[in-house]
DNA sequence: CTTTGCTCTTGAATGACATACAAGAAAACC
DNA sequence: GGTTTTCTTGTATGTCATTCAAGAGCAAAG
């Protein structure tokens, strides 16, 4: 009863690994060159294979993109918690800096949801994930729960239209300050 | 000195229809297509004319969409005199009414920003306007201008962030109610 | 009336792209 | 060692935005 599932495992693991060697590459390209600059030719160059090997390992260009946005954010959640405990403020600055370098692929994101099924669900997914965390931390901090949904939400557009659009240190932290401080009146 | 500025004014009035023509035709499949779900032979087709020669009238695709962005805005700007004595919420609740169906415009535009020149400029200019408009009706309601710049933005996003994502009649009631009263305090 | 020049349209091509298909190489399994 | 399964590739397809050079229509100039 061993072998056979042994195998199937060391076949899983070795598909992993290189699933990870492929995302690796196409994250670096993604956020670099953008997601419509990266052809999946110049992926499978810089990997040294034959472009349509990709399709083997994805179905799609969007898979493949979905597969990056996992492995960002696996990597996020790694440094999550750091800044468990902090204020809400300092979390949100935290964000902002984390996603800073992946704002391309915010954008991008948005504008593939309406084509593309499997960005869809990722990104649903993904607000609900955040939305989540984000009321636990204000109903922790006494917020009622209703209202806790609604400064979420608020928090994820803030958020979101920070990283969209170029703006000052001053400008982020005014704008932190007063919706935290809007959000939880002391 | 009558006939040639004439004449020339004529031909610039043909060219004129002629850009009305192409951006409504234009307009209306990118909006239920979506901009890349349109292309320049689809839109062409529409219009029974060869691909090329919306080529004629427009460089890019990118300055297409430019003109079809400009004449929703122009559209817009005809029924902006209804609201501008009604309150902020109020200003906020109609602007969502208005973008609503270029919903999808507003994520391509975003998406595009760091792909083209033409688009990019169209975006920043947009968005000082909308922002300078904001500010001024903030100020009216006696808000101080650093204050009423900074709220301006948190606004933006806002909107474009419920633009961006689905969302319930009452979510959007609760966001547009909590932001209005932290923003001008009674 | 004819020639010249301008505005507009087109046929045909180009190169990039995501992706499909079927055949082959390599490795795992029996 | 032969068979099946996993992985890779050569080759092709269809779509797309865009280009280019050649033309048609028409106004102005001679």
């Amino acid at each position: 009863m061993g072998e056979g599932p042994l195998a199937k495992n060391k076949r899983d693991i070795d598909l992993k690994v290189k699933q990870d060697e492929l995302e690796s590459t196409a994250s670096r390209l993604f956020l670099s060159l953008g997601y419509d600059g990266t052809s999946m030719n110049r992926i499978a160059r810089e990997l040294g294979v034959a472009p349509n090997t990709l399709y083997w390992y994805y179905a799609s260009k969007d898979e493949l993109l979905v597969g990056v946005l996992n492995r960002q954010m696996s990597q996020t959640l790694v440094r999550l918690p750091t800044i468990v405990d902090k204020p809400l403020k300092e979390k949100m600055a935290w964000a902002l800096r984390e996603f800073e370098q992946s704002r391309e692929l915010v954008a991008t994101v948005h504008a593939r949801l309406e084509q593309s099924e499997v960005i869809r669900e990722w990104h649903d997914q993904f607000h609900r994930f955040v939305e989540a965390a984000v009321i636990h931390t204000l109903q922790a901090d006494g917020v009622a729960r209703e209202r806790a949904a609604m400064l979420a939400t608020v928090g994820t557009f803030l958020v979101e239209g920070l990283l969209a659009h170029p703006h000052s240190e001053s400008q982020r932290e005014a704008i932190l300050q007063w919706f935290t401080e809007s959000a939880l009146p002391a």
